[in-house]
DNA sequence: AGTTAGATCGGCT
DNA sequence: GCCGATCTAACTC
């Protein structure tokens, strides 16, 4: 398949105020190619972190060598590693110079549902990608993929899905200490693949 | 079903 | 040195 034929959210999408963002990308596909492998799963969960008024974002005190990703181009991806064991998966918002970015939380896998389960060296399908650290080992997602262009990149994209059929609730942001009054965490009502945060299902 | 500790390391002060 | 946008195994009830 020509992955410049797919039908992906193109840099206008990205382009906009970040918890907006987080609240669309609810039910699009976030699609993995590797080795001419597809896997892609529904993006049932994702949470908004915004530069200068959020104290949760990792923008919040500056840019650095870390986090510059954020400060600039919308629709790129920013993949960093944390708890010396795992990576998030993040895309770029905004306009250049105001950080901001989308935490992908879950997927509902759909291709590649078997190369998913044998990188998480798991059998249970329920719990390959509902949680942000599960679903990029699934995906082999990790510091490789920082700032790739999601607009352009043959590896890692957003198919475009235009049905709308199910309902996006909101919540506090899940493992964050301050800016929990923000309800920047954005989920697929009814959908078994949500993460099981403490504040779940509202 | 619910709680808790340990893993493990890059980025920041 | 310390801590983290987490996950899992191991425990208790």
């Amino acid at each position: 398949m020509d992955w410049k034929l797919v039908l992906r959210l193109e840099r206008d999408f990205f382009a906009r105020y970040t918890p907006v963002v987080a609240k669309e990308l609810i039910g699009n596909v976030l699609v993995r190619a590797i080795d001419g492998v597809i896997m892609s799963g529904r993006i049932v969960e994702a949470e908004a972190y915004r530069g200068s008024e959020d104290p949760a974002s990792h923008a919040y005190r500056g840019m650095t060598k870390r986090n510059a990703v954020m400060f600039g181009e919308a629709g790129h991806s920013y993949v960093y590693f944390t708890y010396g064991n795992h990576h998030l998966l993040n895309f770029t918002t905004e306009t250049e110079g105001t950080p901001g970015a989308v935490l992908i939380r879950a997927l509902e896998p759909i291709e590649g549902v078997r190369e998913m389960l044998r990188n998480r060296g798991i059998t249970d399908v329920g719990e390959a990608s509902n949680g942000p650290g599960k679903l990029t080992k699934a995906m082999l997602i990790d510091l490789h993929l920082n700032a790739e262009d999601i607009v352009t990149s043959p590896r890692l994209y957003v198919r475009k899905v235009r049905r709308r059929d199910f309902k996006v609730r909101s919540t506090s942001r899940i493992g964050i200490g301050e800016g929990g009054e923000y309800d920047w965490r954005y989920y697929m009502e009814d959908n078994p693949f949500v993460s099981k945060g403490k504040l779940s299902q509202g």
